[in-house]
DNA sequence: AATGAATGAGGGTTCATTCAT
DNA sequence: TATGAATGAACCCTCATTCAT
């Protein structure tokens, strides 16, 4: 730990810190914008140095995103071990998520706009980490369904999305739109119309 | 009319001709990896017409924005001042966004991914037309809660981000999916949720 | 002549409109920035005229050089035929070229700098024009030699090349100069030195 | 030393490899009509090498100039500082610069025709390198006036500009013609006609 | 003769990637 | 491991020229 902070040019740091630098890179120019070269400025690397730990371009993108949804699928698979209710469960999803990435604008800017490229990037998630979190969503609802808490007469998968799409919009609102605001504070409302929908009873 | 028909390469049509064929480029291999040779090509005439109708390729991407939504837009304008109840005009935008894009899985490939390359062209859209659309899906809302048919608990803004947040990953999901459902069937489960929420009362 | 004043658009016209429309346009932008559409925007006429009277980019180029040669030589012609003595030739000559050039900025600068873009110009307008220009220089330093006025001793056709050297000098240096003097004054420095030198004898 | 001329191809090198390269190169195809990837070939580069050292290819031809500017002026400063009579500092500087570019025949080209692609390379260069070529004449000229060994009545900044424009004209006559004399040998007419005039006494 | 829409060849420049050191 | 000079493929756009009207 103490030879940790010590050393931040060690090699194991070199990874994160080329990450990071292109997140910031990513987020400022656009991915293709940034150049390889930038990524590395910023890092304080060679260029060439950057091809010994990502194999090229579009593998920066991809592990930016592979690590962060690791990070978050783990934390909140954790979290969700220790929560029986679903409507908590997913109270807790959908506050995480919007708390996670309001806390940092660059990579928000990078999953939401940055990562969705091309179909071929968009595909490549869509598989993987992108089913894994969309599982812990679904089944939460599944649970609920089955508990009586939330109505069956839904389909479980399309819930999902359309919850996911709801937080995400919320997303990309926040770092299109010129005024800084809380975005962790739209949680509720996600949480209250999805939860109970808009229809006065 | 006849004559119309009979001829499309007059010189009214090389616009559309041109846009025409940008979208089916676009949504086969993205917009970066797209030449504007290749545009050209699938269009039928030469690189240098396409300079003679669009100032340059990201021109191409943000005229096909700018055409489909004001279609769209006028459209949906018109049939609202037709429909009083507000649930009803909702009803209708759902359906109505996920008919159209499911008739024109390039169209749909073009706006969920190729359109939100940078937040250069994000910001962009997000003023103007998307504002435009939003607006449409919020006075809808507003005029529901003014009519005592919608909830006045929450906020209609965030409601209408959400709404749209739903319908659009629906979308991106459907033409992610390797499955090839029919995307205007998946209107009504938005409905129902986005009315009703996922609760059991 | 009533007749060709009162139709400026007459065929016969074009031709010149064109060319003097070219001089303005080389003048103010260079030959190689210079768009062919751009000459025919400043002669009012569409691109495809150009080419009615002119069989390319470079022949306007050239046409310019040879139409005010022309024009020049054969005024100097006459002059000179009512000239007697070779040092009033001269001085006439040279007070003429930068009388000339010296009311014409723009064509001044196209003579100066942009006939001279490449080597295949240059020996074209070397041959031909240049050589009777040179061949007016020569025949009265030749004659003046003969009749004992200069010096035998030095080479004529050096001479030649040294005094248009030298008047050319003159010019490209005022069209370059920031300073707006005036280029006909410079007439006497150069026949001064031209014929008795610099030395103090 | 030896080893030096072993290696051409020595980093250090590449810069002069490179305007060497340009220098035949814009002297066989004229630089408009030369490319970049012709000066890399000829240079044994690649495409990309060349912006490593040059800006652009417009750097190129300017940095032609400026090197060789710089060689030239040095040399001839050193000389003046060693030669007393102005006098024999214009034979100098006559018999230096006809013999120089006499010996350099795709150099004289460059430096004649080239060069003087548009005024707005001409204005650049007549500023700086120009007007210390020309600061080097002058006062050889003004130093002579003062000695009384030129005459003081006449204009010495003219008189730069005609003896500058006579040795020019010299160098652009030879490379423009078929035959292949040799250039330095025009310098003693041009001293003579410089000082003496042709004028008999 | 005049038009101007259409053509399509052409090239300067960028930048991801490699590899000798 | 790290470097960064060198590579060379790739492409947008311009614009001289043509030709159907």
């Amino acid at each position: 730990m103490a030879t940790r902070s010590l050393n931040s040019n060690r090699p194991a740091d070199k990874y994160s810190s080329i990450l990071n630098a292109a997140i910031k890179v990513f987020a400022r120019n656009g991915f293709f914008n940034s150049k390889v070269a930038d990524v590395a400025r910023e890092a304080g690397v060679a260029d060439g140095t950057v091809y010994l730990y990502f194999k090229n371009k579009d593998d920066i993108l991809t592990s930016i995103f592979d690590e962060k949804m690791d990070l978050v699928i783990n934390r909140l698979s954790e979290d969700f071990s220790k929560i029986d209710d679903p409507r908590d469960k997913l109270r807790h999803l959908i506050r995480s998520h919007l708390t996670w990435l309001g806390r940092d604008r660059n990579l928000a800017i990078v999953f939401q706009v940055e990562l969705r490229q091309s179909t071929k990037f968009m595909e490549q998630f869509s598989t993987t980490k992108v089913a894994e979190y969309f599982g812990l969503i679904r089944q939460a609802i599944e649970d609920g369904q089955r508990r009586g808490i939330f109505r069956k007469s839904f389909n479980s998968k399309l819930a999902t999305k359309i919850l996911f799409g709801a937080i995400d919009e919320m997303v990309t609102n926040w770092i299109l739109s010129p005024k800084r605001y809380d975005l962790a504070s739209t949680a509720e409302t996600v949480i209250d119309l999805f939860f109970n929908g808009v229809v006065e009873k």
